[in-house]
DNA sequence: CCATTTCTTCCACGTCTTGGACTAATAGGG
DNA sequence: CCCTATTAGTCCAAGACGTGGAAGAAATGG
């Protein structure tokens, strides 16, 4: 049930309001910032200040620039310097993390190549709480105050930050954002979980340029994930399980999947059914042998295309996106994969949404991670007001 | 952008919530109210005084039930003679109206049975003028206050009331509410449009008592339409055409559909196909030769009943419901169609949703229209203040 | 008949936005 | 070089709304 709305409220909404527009139109003046929201000039002053007290908005210290006639305006913008996310990452060959500013300008990165299927859980967690003991140190270093931490994996979890199943770490129902949080304990941070495909998405949505409000992110590695973005926030679905675009069932009496169905997409289209069609022996040679435009790979590619292509037309038919994007091996591969994608989409659907390919590669889901912390703080200002001023006071 | 916040939103906020209560959660006391919602005993009064100058919440006049000891209570509930909303449904062999009251509860209904695919939109629109005309009096007898007229047909509309394509009716780009609105010239009523697999699934909301607040409605007719539910709200997609659960691809190189695609699911479990399948040659014959036992058209469900097992595995696998309700031809065939598509989605998920059938019958979409008018009311109480303020001053 | 309990209303107060007056800072024209 | 027009930002009284405590109302139980 929505709480009861009181005077706080009303500014934590108009907080939110005026710091919101600040980051997503770029600097602008109290003026225009009235103009843009409806509110008063004087509402805006005093919400400006409170957000410049907190460090979450910076007057351009340089020049204003004087435009035509008047007096001219200061200029405000996100400060760079206020509240930074921690992005980590754990996936079956890496360990990333990327710490991001309000402005959403990545501030450090990191990755460290290593096998995370072999060792046992708590030994990947104490590498991933080095890594991320590093990324706030650096953070400290640029004098940025984290506000919080997000990891992705590539699993599903619940809503309390455990992992409750990630079949290629070989991973089950493991804490993972008590556990780092613990580790993390001198001044603890916020630490959320979650899947690496949703993450992905919202990094592409972010970061990526190019994706509308409304899309699916495809994101093709070991397994196919799926994560769809509706109005510029991410669908969960009931039980935090949607956008499972990898069990698509293609065909009822297909190959078992590891899942337990059968004909599954992962299981026609995922990295694994289309190095062995193609005959090679890993995904380097898989991308060397289509850039060297070799029939069998490439045919192997074209008949991934039409299943996704497939399977995406149902997609389409139920979420109704602008746009599909597709991320990691996928849009590698999209020189060859994308036209037999969109030549599928075309022959299932009277109006197929736009196909895309992903620019972020492989970062896309520790970006989306970092990202989903600054957001936070944007989405809700007044929550990081409270918890600065209690803080800074204790 | 959301719009600013000031005094008079956190108003309607507060009055939206405490009219939600009320509505939601049966009779009950300012007292009762004020703890519930977390606002102080006397915002509840003042909020409340509003609505009942309002004529949307009445005291319970009768008597005020003395519990146990101190002062009784004085009970408050939504105003049955309050706010009313009324649906109308188009179909291919009928019409129909419903009136809601603020209660949920039916207080009219009216169905005429009648061809619509021959006639021309016209002279259909002059037909539903007539039976809405005739529902809006029978409200005025009653001395119910029609807030808005909501219609169901069956196809594709657009934001603006305009019927974008219905092939059932053989329509194309109809300006239904325009049309409607001024039909109903004197004291013109707010019209809306709506996909009516859409408004079947809220009626199953509101008023079937069974579906869990994120299911999927599954409407079985001639085609096969979906809607979709999250977290009590109608999932619509980026252009208003999700949940299209009929052109969910099965078979790639299966027979072609009326849509231009091929192998949809429309075209191998919808009405036309269970027939054909049957070797019966309508819906009557069909589900009495079910009911009598008769192997064939049984096996005939049953193919569809897998089909439809495949295809909800794969919306599960998106969408993340909690439950599948079958509506409309589906819930009639339940008891042969039921078990072969828990079994398929057993086959599929590691964790199927629950599988319900609808007991609304054909009324889910016109009791859901009317439900959607009354739920908007309930939804911005304030909305309906200033429109009633304003009618009452002129 | 009075104390107790609970519901409701009343009123002074605090918070937040508004709207207009006032000050600040620039460009352009005489 | 000064004056006016123009635009930006601040200040302050007024208005709207929720809060919180006190007072009043209406029952029960001794």
């Amino acid at each position: 049930m929505r709480p009861a709305l009181q005077h706080a409220g009303m500014r934590a909404s108009n907080l939110a309001l005026v710091l919101g527009e600040l980051a997503d139109a770029g600097p602008l003046s109290r003026a225009q910032l009235a103009a843009r929201t409806g509110l008063t000039k004087s509402s805006v002053s005093g919400l400006v200040a409170d957000l410049v007290d907190a460090g979450l908005v910076a007057e351009a210290a340089g020049g204003t620039p004087a435009g035509d006639r008047g007096r001219p305006a200061a200029v405000l913008s996100v400060d760079r310097q206020g509240a930074a996310g921690l992005g980590l990452e754990v996936n079956v060959d890496y360990l990333a993390a990327v710490v991001t500013d309000l402005g959403g300008g990545p501030r450090y990165r990191h990755v460290v190549t290593r096998d995370n299927r072999g060792p046992s859980a708590a030994s990947v967690l104490a590498e991933l709480a080095a890594v991320a003991g590093a990324a706030r140190r650096a953070a400290e270093e640029q004098h940025l105050d984290l506000a919080g931490v997000c990891v992705a994996v590539p699993g599903t979890v619940d809503g309390g930050g455990r992992v409750l199943s990630a079949p290629n770490l070989h991973w089950h129902d493991v804490a993972l954002a008590e556990r780092l949080a613990e580790a993390l304990d001198p001044t603890p941070l916020g630490v959320t979980v979650d899947n690496e495909a949703n993450l992905a998405a919202l990094g592409e949505l972010w970061f990526g340029g190019q994706a509308p409000p409304d899309f699916v992110h495809v994101s093709g590695e070991i397994g196919i994930g799926g994560g769809v973005v509706v109005g510029g926030r991410l669908f969960r679905g009931a039980h935090a399980r949607a956008g499972e675009l990898g069990h698509v069932v293609l065909d009822p009496d297909g190959p078992t999947c590891s899942c337990g169905g059968r004909g599954c997409l992962e299981r026609l289209a995922g990295q694994d059914a289309i190095v062995a069609q193609a005959g090679v022996t890993d995904r380097a040679e898989l991308l060397a042998r289509c850039a060297d435009g070799d029939e069998k790979p490439i045919g192997a590619v074209r008949d991934a295309g039409r299943h996704l292509g497939v399977a995406l037309a149902s997609v389409t038919n139920l979420l109704d996106p602008d746009a599909v994007v597709l991320g990691g091996l996928f849009a590698e591969l999209a020189p060859w994969l994308r036209p037999c994608v969109e030549e599928t989409l075309g022959r299932h659907l009277p109006a197929p949404p736009a196909v895309l390919s992903s620019r972020l590669g492989a970062e896309a889901a520790v970006r989306g991670a970092a990202g989903s912390v600054v957001r936070r703080v944007v989405a809700d200002p007044a929550r990081y007001l409270a918890l600065t001023a209690a803080g800074g006071a204790a």
